[in-house]
DNA sequence: CTTGTTGGTCAACGCTTGTTGGCAAATGTA
DNA sequence: TACATTTGCCAACAAGCGTTGACCAACAAG
């Protein structure tokens, strides 16, 4: 039987693990979560499709360890109050250009109850904090969070998803200058 | 056989394709493309599913069908160039409470690329105009209604589709109060 | 060498899906 | 009345889905 402590050392299917995760990631992304079939995900990895419900259970398991997420906000902090939307705009490209997993949340996230969940927990857990260091009455800091995200999420679905042609020929400057005072304004300004 | 003549009288069958259309309308509005089945609008418009694939062909045909959408946007060109943003804003939230299909053309559109390019499509024509008109550098419309476009978007997504709890609680007044100034810059402001 | 565990394939299950064609009743037309 | 069209239901198809359990090869421990 497997050893019940967690720090187990390195077993041989950590490769494929990872790959089912991998090949899983890419697919939500790209089809949704109806669309992205066991069968297809085990495909991409090079395995069996019964090996995906070995190791994660079955479909809604699976989606669950590809949608872990780490937003890797950067420390609001230490920086000037008047930048705080041009750099948080800027990471969140970059997080959405980096990998897979938030064009999957988003794509899922708007079929699937369990995948919408998924994103109300990131967002309010890793951006209401620094909303709540930002904005005048700290009371307020679930509404302003929620709002610049709805600018984001905004952006990331006409840019990465629907890809409305005009979204997606701006340089990643541009869509910096006119979402950051947006943004800014969200989680600054006083209540209007 | 039946005429081809367009304006044939009105048939008895056009009570049950209205049924379809509706239910349909429901179904992927709260279910998206996949899961809003042909057999389950069948159930809820109360024939069978094979009268859906005689009216409207095949699924596809359905959706189409079921997305035909005029945004129904005001003139601007009789109004105050301040208002703008708050009337956009409020045009598009009654739009979206009013009926089923703005909710299912964003749901279906995330997976369905028929989906996103009826939304293109619907952005682009009736939006585009509308920008073209108010904004410094007509050469600029398409930019800067589709920057409008991700900010209303974005909202109806947290709003309506992940139901953010902040998003939701928030009345159309306060909705309008904070996002109004964003689409007023975009469509209006000078270019960052 | 034997034995137990792990990593993996294969074939099948029960179910749902979109879609089709045949048939019966209602309706319209002569 | 006789016929043609429309409207609808029913039963079935082939395909694809998530999921399961039996089975085999590689490996590790004794």
């Amino acid at each position: 039987m497997t050893t019940d402590a967690p720090a187990a050392g390195p077993r041989r299917s950590d490769a494929t693990k990872a790959a089912i995760l991998e090949a899983a990631r890419e697919r939500f992304a790209a089809d949704g979560y109806e669309r992205a079939t066991i069968r297809a995900i085990a495909r991409d990895a090079g395995i069996d499709p019964s090996m995906v419900m070995r190791y994660y259970g079955n479909k809604e398991g699976l989606f669950a360890a590809a949608s872990e997420l780490d937003l890797r906000l950067p420390d609001v902090g230490a920086l000037p109050d008047k930048h705080i939307g041009a750099v948080l705009v800027t990471h969140f490209l970059d997080r959405w250009e980096g990998d897979d997993v938030l064009t999957a949340m988003l794509r899922v996230g708007v079929t699937n109850p369990a995948g919408a969940e998924r994103m109300r927990a990131v967002l309010g857990e890793q951006l209401g904090p620094i909303a709540a260091g930002l904005c005048p009455d700290p009371a307020d800091a679930p509404r302003r969070a929620a709002l610049a995200a709805s600018q984001i999420l905004g952006m990331a679905l006409a840019r990465y998803v629907l890809k409305f042609p005009p979204v997606v020929e701006m340089t990643r400057e541009e869509v910096v200058a006119w979402l950051a005072p947006t943004v800014q304004r969200y989680l600054t300004a006083e209540t209007p």
